[in-house]
DNA sequence: TATGGTACGTACCGAGCGGTAACATAGCAA
DNA sequence: TTGCTATGTTACCGCTCGGTACGTACCATA
């Protein structure tokens, strides 16, 4: 008889229930701030269980931070979709979700950044991941930002990118009310000021 | 016979020492990631001599998080000294120099904002310095942005702040040319589109 | 030369860390 | 019945963690 209450109750296999609790605690916690026991025991499993799945407490790491990539990216095609062949409108859609989901409790920034500021080490697994991510968010940006036909693509992506890990930071700084909540306005004075004297 | 090696072979109390090492190691590899031991190793001192100034870790912690939230303001003030009754000259100024040390190497974005993500509990005492600073900050952006006359202060001081943050965390994404380089550039469009039809 | 304060080191504590070895068990398919 | 897969159980490893009880060298003053 397990003693499984966590954030997993519903899976079926051990190595679920693991990854589950692990993203539940790493998000809210921090990875270097949660044990691989704590996680078990949260899973109703055992540190071999945990093994057998993943080669080590990193690997770990980086397998739920390639979850959130994966999450991250559904709501950003997600919006894509909502207003497809309208870039502008694409990434108004995208941000001002952002804004309300930063708002939301327990809203702890992106796991990604957060990962790759717990982890400055170069080569470590949870960075790369991160890194990977990030460039990938800045070059479908600057398409965007070029699909607008905006004046100079680079800049107008780059400047959405400060934004976004702004509000990123900021929602963990400032409870509810921070400057996170200004995100969308003022991502379209950036796209209107790129835009001037265009179409 | 000690053997100080370290970050702060010139300083001449152990206290001194300790805290030169800790700032150095705490924002190098992050807080979580150095234990006691190490600093005191590197400070050329024992945990005892840590222990008797300053009560615990995280108190450490704290104090050079406050190290660090006086050396920003100096930094801050420098440039407000700089351009003297020319608020958006003091920004500008300020932005350029930021934007320059985030591309320095070892730049490792806000040890403020780094410490928040490290310590998500609501009253860690690092949490606590790295909040009341960025309200200060905030505050004083709003203000300003309102000497500026601009037509939303808050707004725009919200604008002003994301694009800060988000330069602190992709500087440890994207090294050397990530879209930090672009801040001065982008709040330059903010300010714009905030005094249009103004002064 | 005795006293007292300051500054520091030696040696240790219990607890937790990530990770592993050896073995038991339950369920299911051939 | 046999064997395979997935899992749990128990016990352990070496190491590091933050933190502390206690002893000591030095130095200024009297």
């Amino acid at each position: 008889m397990n003693a499984r209450s966590g954030a997993a109750a519903g899976s079926t296999t051990a190595a679920d229930r693991i990854r589950a609790t692990a993203t539940h605690l790493f998000y809210r916690d921090g990875i270097r701030a949660v044990g691989v026991d704590e996680i078990v025991r949260q899973a109703g499993a055992t540190k071999p269980s945990l093994y057998r799945s993943f080669p080590s407490k990193d690997e770990l790491a980086a397998a739920y931070l390639r979850d959130w990539d994966r999450a991250f990216w559904q709501r950003f095609d997600a919006a894509v979709a909502a207003r497809a062949g309208n870039p502008r409108a694409q990434l108004r859609l995208f941000l001002r979700r952002l804004s309300q989901r930063t708002r939301q409790a327990g809203y702890r920034g992106c796991a990604l950044t957060n990962a790759a500021i717990e982890y400055p080490e170069a080569g470590h697994p949870a960075r790369r991941v991160a890194v990977a991510h990030k460039r990938k968010l800045r070059r479908r940006l600057t398409q965007m930002a070029s699909a607008m036909d905006a004046r100079q693509p680079r800049l107008l992506a780059d400047g959405l990118a400060l934004l976004i890990e702004g509000a990123y930071a900021s929602s963990q700084l400032f409870r509810g009310d921070g400057p996170a909540r200004a995100i969308a306005r003022v991502a379209d004075q950036l796209i209107d000021a790129a835009m001037r004297g265009r179409g």
